[in-house]
Formats: structure tokens, C-alpha cells, sequence
DNA sequence: CCAAAAGTGTTCCTATTACACCCATGA
DNA sequence: TCATGGGTGTAATAGGAACACTTTTGG
């Protein structure tokens, strides 16, 4: 045991790790949110080349003592101004010439937040875009994405990619499990989360089966409050709170 | 507002690629096949440092201008002397110290195979072990490795954790994804079907609802031939078949 | 003829869907 | 009082689970 330390030890102090191809890993983060039928990510402005002036996920470059979560939670506070908000590893893309000045792995995350909250942090560098998804359930591919005036903005490097993994997954876990509350504010009514999830889907559910499922899965708790000047019969807030295990 | 472009300014003048120390990427695959109820996978001997003379699974450093899916396909036929079956990515660990080299951010993916394959590229410098799950259900934790002998296995690296996922991942996608039919050879009855199932979820399956439901997919094809030699009346043989797009 | 496992028809149960109707509010 | 959407009770339906039973082989 001893002696195999030993060898270790020697072998490390030997290790050159230069002699392997160099390679660059990054972290880009799709922040997406739902708001009146419509996804929307947000995207930085380029300021270096390549894709010098195009817009990107936030992302950068993975430090030499950060975990790759770690990352993609600074990449979200410096870059999107958020924090604390539900935050997945989604897929890792590394196509050879994905980036043109190296090799570049980048592993890609997904954060979800409520509308407000992402637009609140928009502004210089960064921008909304809706995203357009050209397919059905859950085929895949990338998706497109639009500006406020209905103008096409094609995303850098492959990330209208990622976007397309980003919905295809949350449309795969929104049945199962509970990310539909992550795009809504702390309190909301049973049709904004229905909406939230129509908006995800690209399809509509039925009210009464929504309500019923949503209210059996023990998830929500009604505040007591209500909705206010709404012109009908106010709704009844509700809060996401975590299932207790038995 | 001008606070967030502060912190985007020096986030940028921080951010310089050459001046990282290198990162290394590599592929990790868990090859998995299923029989008699346990689940086994494919582990090489480390003839090197770190981890010499342990057990790992078959991977390697992602080659310049190699996608991940070919560096997963090349380990997959160089050490494991397997190729053509289900191969899907997994999950990315990228902890700091997870090899004690240098920074080496691995990418996890998983291969199916049926277990009479798996047992025919055994040999040498690779060894099947066991993998025993200690947690129900998708809680989700690292699997221990039990060899031949019951005897336990400890792989190198966060090898047991990426086998954990592996398991989870597999357990969650059984009930929606013909990956079960990837563990069989070409033919096989419905009982293999289940006990596939079964020995994949940990848990036993209601016989007549698994038939219907398998018959129902229209993902299974009857061959007409029937089992030989079996002590009781034969079994049908199927074949899985892609589902058609209408 | 018996044991063992394949395969099938029927019923039960549960969860979703569909429909109908009442409720509460602003205008 | 009307329009609008929230909220609820009830019936219809689909799919899985449970059970009983028949079928087909080897011994």
C-alpha cells in the first residue's frame, strides 16, 4: 500500500499534463422564463470575437478549483445578475470546431425564474429573446429565436442547440417533476401555473384535470390571499412547498 | 444597472483563456448489461498512475479533433471490443480533485448491451463486476461493485458515483424509452423482457400489465419461433422493432 | 398425469377527461 | 345585471392491477 503511494507520488511529480491536447471547458447558462404564452432566454452581447457583437448565453470559462456548478452560479450572478434560482446541468456539447479559435467543451446548464425577475436584470450588455420552437413535443432540434420587434437574432456558436436541448428537457420533466414553479413568482394563482406549463409544452391542458393534479400532488399551499383588481372573481394565491418525505 | 456592467467589465478583463492552467477532457463509459437479475458492468485495469491496479471504467482523453460521441464509440470498441449498441450521454463530473493529475473534467455516457455479448469481451485486462444499489427508487447516491467471489470492488475516481447516475438515469427512463430491449439479444420472450425491467428497477412487476402494455407499443414483433428445450410450454419470441412515424 | 410457466378473459380500481353548474368580482 | 374567469360536483372513460383460468410443453 505503502509502495503504491510511493509510485504515485513519483508519478505525479513526473506528470506533465501539457503533453495532452490542450482544451478549453466552458459553462454556458440558458436563463429562461415563461410569461403570456412565450419563453424567453437572456442573452449577452459579444464584446470579443468570435461572434464579436452577436448574442450568447452567459457563459465563460471553467476555473481551475471551481466544480462546474460553481461556474454556472458566477456566470448567473456576474453576467445575469441572479442567484438562488433552480439551476440543472443539462447536456455537454463538444463538437471539434464549435469555437473556432480552440478546442472548446462546453457544458451546458439550465436556470429557470420568473418573468419579473428576468427582466429586471436586462439591460446593457444584455437582452430578452423569445424562443420560437419549430417542433412538436418532444422531436428536438434547435430552436429559433426573435426580439421584441419580431426580428430573427441568431444566437453564437451552437447555442440555439442548447435552447432546443433546454426545451426538449423541460418539457420531458415538466409531468414529473416540479419545474413548473420555478418560472412563477413566490405566490400564483392555479392558471398562471397552467399557463407556465402550456407556455413549456406549446400545447393546452385541461383546467379541471390541471387543477386537481396539481392540487393532489401535495406541492402547493394556499395562502389564504387572493388575487386583487381583476375584473372577476379573484383567484386564490398559492405557494410551491416542498414534498416532506414520509 | 451600472453595478451590473461593473461586474461584466471586470468579469472580462479577468477572463483570459491562455492564462489557464491546461484542463484535460476525457470519456468515461459505463457498459451495462443486465441478467438473472443483477446488473453487471465492464471495468479495465489502470495500468497507470493515478489509481494503478484498480479497476475503472473504460475511458479516455477526448482527441483534438474527435466529437465526445466518437471519443465514447473509440473507447468503447479499443477496450471494450464492443461497437454498434446503445450509446447515450450521461452527465458531466467536473469536481476539482476529482483526478489527482490536474483538472480532467469527465464526460459520462452509457452503453447497453445483452449480457452474453458483454461476457464475451472479458478478458485480459477487463473484468465484469456487479452493481449493487443501495437505494430505492431514483434517490439516487453510488452503486458498490461486488466481484464473482462477492468480494467488493472500489473503482478508481468518482467511477461509483457516475454508475449511480447511470442506474437512475436508466431507472427513470425505462417506463417512457425502449431502452430495455438494447439489455436483449435480438430475440427474446416477454419474461426476459421483465426480468430486464425488474432487475433494472430493483423491483417486481405485475405480469399480465407489463405484457399488455409491451404488446400495446407496438414496439415488440412476433418472429413466430418459440423457445426449445424449456422444461415448459415455450415461450413466443419477439423482436423489437423501431416505432414507425405515422 | 403432474409441474411449470405461457398466455388470455374478466373484473376491479384509480386517475384523467369532459361537462355542467355555481361563485365572486368589476363595470 | 352582465361578463368573466375561478372553483366544484358528477359522470364517462381509459389503463393498469389483480385474479382466475386455460394452454402447452417436459418429465
Amino acid at each position: 500500500m505503502a509502495r503504491v503511494k510511493t509510485n504515485e507520488a513519483r508519478f505525479l511529480g513526473r506528470y506533465d499534463p501539457r503533453k495532452y491536447p490542450p482544451m478549453a471547458v466552458t459553462v454556458d447558462v440558458a436563463l429562461v422564463s415563461a410569461e403570456s404564452g412565450r419563453l424567453h432566454t437572456l442573452l449577452v452581447e459579444r464584446r470579443e470575437a468570435p461572434f464579436r457583437g452577436q448574442w450568447a448565453l452567459p457563459g465563460g470559462f471553467v476555473r481551475p478549483d471551481e466544480s462546474l456548478e460553481a461556474t454556472a452560479k458566477r456566470v448567473l450572478r456576474d453576467e445575469a445578475g441572479v442567484h438562488g434560482v433552480f439551476l440543472e446541468q443539462l447536456y455537454t456539447f463538444g463538437a471539434p470546431h464549435r469555437d473556432p479559435r480552440m478546442r472548446v467543451v462546453t457544458v451546458g446548464y439550465y436556470a429557470l425564474v420568473d418573468a419579473a425577475r428576468l427582466a429586471r436584470h436586462v439591460g446593457g450588455r444584455t437582452r430578452m429573446a423569445q424562443l420560437v420552437v419549430p417542433w412538436a413535443g418532444e422531436t428536438g432540434g434547435p430552436v429559433e429565436l426573435v426580439g421584441d420587434a419580431g426580428e430573427a437574432v441568431v444566437p453564437a456558436f451552437d447555442h440555439a442547440d442548447i435552447l432546443g436541448v433546454v426545451v426538449k428537457r423541460m418539457r420531458g420533466k415538466l409531468d414529473y417533476s416540479p419545474i413548473g414553479f420555478q418560472l412563477l413568482p413566490d405566490t400564483f394563482t392555479l392558471r398562471d401555473l397552467q399557463e407556465a406549463h402550456e407556455t413549456v409544452l406549446g400545447s393546452v391542458l385541461n383546467k379541471d384535470s390541471f387543477r386537481r393534479r396539481m392540487l393532489a400532488s401535495g406541492l402547493l399551499e394556499a395562502t389564504g390571499e387572493r388575487q386583487e383588481d381583476v375584473g372577476h372573481r379573484p383567484a386564490e394565491l398559492y405557494r410551491f412547498v416542498k414534498k416532506s418525505a414520509v
